[in-house]
RNA sequence: GGCGGAUUGCCAGAGUGGUCAAUUGGGCUUGACUGUAAAUCAAGUGUCCUUUAGCUACGCAGGUUCGAACCCUGCAUCCGCCA
């Protein structure tokens, strides 16, 4: 079987596209060795193979139909080998649907200059940004042109990753989607800064991975195909977006190319839905339209409006798992943190209408106290209930898409909240 | 009954003459969280308020001093040891 035929394993058919308000909007199926793909999709975030405090089968039962792990964190711990030794990431962990890797490329940016989440952040918080900035001595992460080293986080051990370094582990992992190993730079970075990330490291490491993709591909023949995605950079700037967009759309090596993209980095919040819409109409000119698009690290109610609308396919985000540990639920109206004061006596579920497992048995006053006193069951009823929230958003924008009444969906959803 | 030690803000616990409205934890209150160094982080937490100003506060009552949480006297309560 050569390279090309491998490939097939890997499939993306657009069912429904464009919309009278939504031109680039689509609604389709990924297709991997591990399961199909309905989109749009939101894939919930298990860095370290696990959703923390959710078991793989609630998460399914949750409507999640894929899960993304980081090579970063899985390369510490447990090695990629013990991940190749198990049968890969979905083995491992006893899920049985699709798997996408990071590449490790966000630990990149949130080891190194990045300290506190710098990439969707508004412009009036970029001063605050730069005091969060960290001091040189205080970095993790130090990039050079061939690739970066990492002190690791946690025995600061010196880890080398390169494109080709990142691409092994990826496969070892044996995720059905790997993202290229990428530089995630921030809005703090100047333009220049962003053009030489791009033509210096970016592109040449979507090459380099490229090109190690396809030796591993040929090198693991026997193993089930594994898709490879670029990852578009380019910050907030639309003509970086769209020749980086040209650009990997027509990368080739050895008769592969991309499977797909990651629409990644510095995104201006307020113009995320435009950023997004540059990546995706470059795509379609370059030929690339029946290509899936994955947003990454984006789960924000009205980003997803924003993406779906501008052509994404997927999302993935730990924000809400992570917001949940912290206690900040979400409803259709607002966010709500359920250790505020208000909460202690609500013996009421968090939203009457949600159908999750957490709102069916648990009250907001049992949740605020879990969750105050820290208790690790709290952590799961709300990561339960977040993720729920989320995927459920995601797969009635899809439903509404293929129904062509994606619009009367968008109004009724922001008329009830 | 005698000797010794203690009593500080919601709690624990620093502070032993002015720079103390009082270090630090915890609790409590409110924020934040977007390819997970996150079950994390930040701010606030006597009162009145426009304040760098007042007022009230370190068991209670007096006293010494320009000035007291801090020194002295008495009282109350608690804890040891000896009877």
């Amino acid at each position: 079987m050569n390279l090309a035929e491998k490939q097939t394993e890997f499939d993306f058919k657009i069912r429904r596209k464009g919309d009278p308000h939504f031109l680039l909007m689509r609604s389709g199926v990924i297709t991997t060795p591990h399961g199909r793909i309905e989109t749009p999709a939101f894939i919930p975030v298990a860095t370290r193979a696990t959703i923390k405090g959710v078991s793989p089968e609630i998460m399914h039962s949750l409507g999640a139909q894929a899960l993304l792990a980081n090579a970063y964190h899985l390369r510490l711990r447990p090695g990629e080998d013990i991940l190749d030794s198990a049968g890969g990431l979905g083995r491992f962990m006893n899920w049985n649907g699709p798997t996408f890797t990071d590449s490790g490329g966000f630990q990149v940016m949130s080891l190194g200059v990045g300290f506190k989440k710098v990439i969707a952040m508004s412009v009036e918080e970029s001063s605050t940004a730069e005091k969060l900035a960290p001091k040189k001595k205080e970095q993790l992460a130090f990039i050079d042109q061939d690739g970066v080293t990492f002190k690791s986080h946690l025995d600061g051990g010196i880890l080398r990753f390169t494109p080709e370094i990142s691409l092994e582990v990826q496969h070892a992992i044996g995720a059905d989607i790997m993202f290229a190993f990428d530089e995630l730079t921030t809005l703090l970075h100047s333009r220049q800064y962003q053009v030489e990330s791009l033509e210096v490291r970016t592109h040449p490491w979507g090459i380099r991975s490229l090109q190690a993709h396809a030796e591993l591909t040929k090198k693991r023949a026997k193993k089930p195909y594994q898709a490879l995605f670029a990852v578009l950079q380019g910050a907030n700037f639309e003509d970086l977006r769209r020749q980086t967009a040209r650009y990997l759309a027509h990368a080739q090596v050895d008769g592969l190319d991309f499977d797909g993209f990651g629409i990644g980095g510095a995104l201006e919040k307020e113009r995320l839905a435009e950023i997004i819409g540059w990546c995706a109409d470059e795509l379609n000119s370059a030929d690339a339209e029946e290509k899936p698009r994955h947003l990454l690290g984006i789960s924000a109610v009205s980003d997803l409006f924003s993406g779906v609308e501008n052509g994404v396919d997927t999302f993935d985000c730990v924000s809400p798992a992570r917001e949940a540990r912290n206690g900040a639920l979400y409803t259709p109206s607002k966010r709500i943190n359920i250790k505020n004061a208000k909460y202690r006596a609500d013996f009421t579920p968090i939203d009457d209408r949600c159908d999750c497992y957490t709102c069916a048995h648990y009250t907001k006053a049992y949740l605020a106290h879990l969750i105050k006193s820290g208790e690790m069951f709290g952590a799961t009823l709300a990561t339960i209930h977040n993720e729920r929230f989320i995927l459920q958003l995601v797969d009635n924008m899809r439903k509404s898409i293929q129904n062509g009444n994606y619009q009367e969906f968008k109004e009724q959803f922001f008329a009830n909240s």
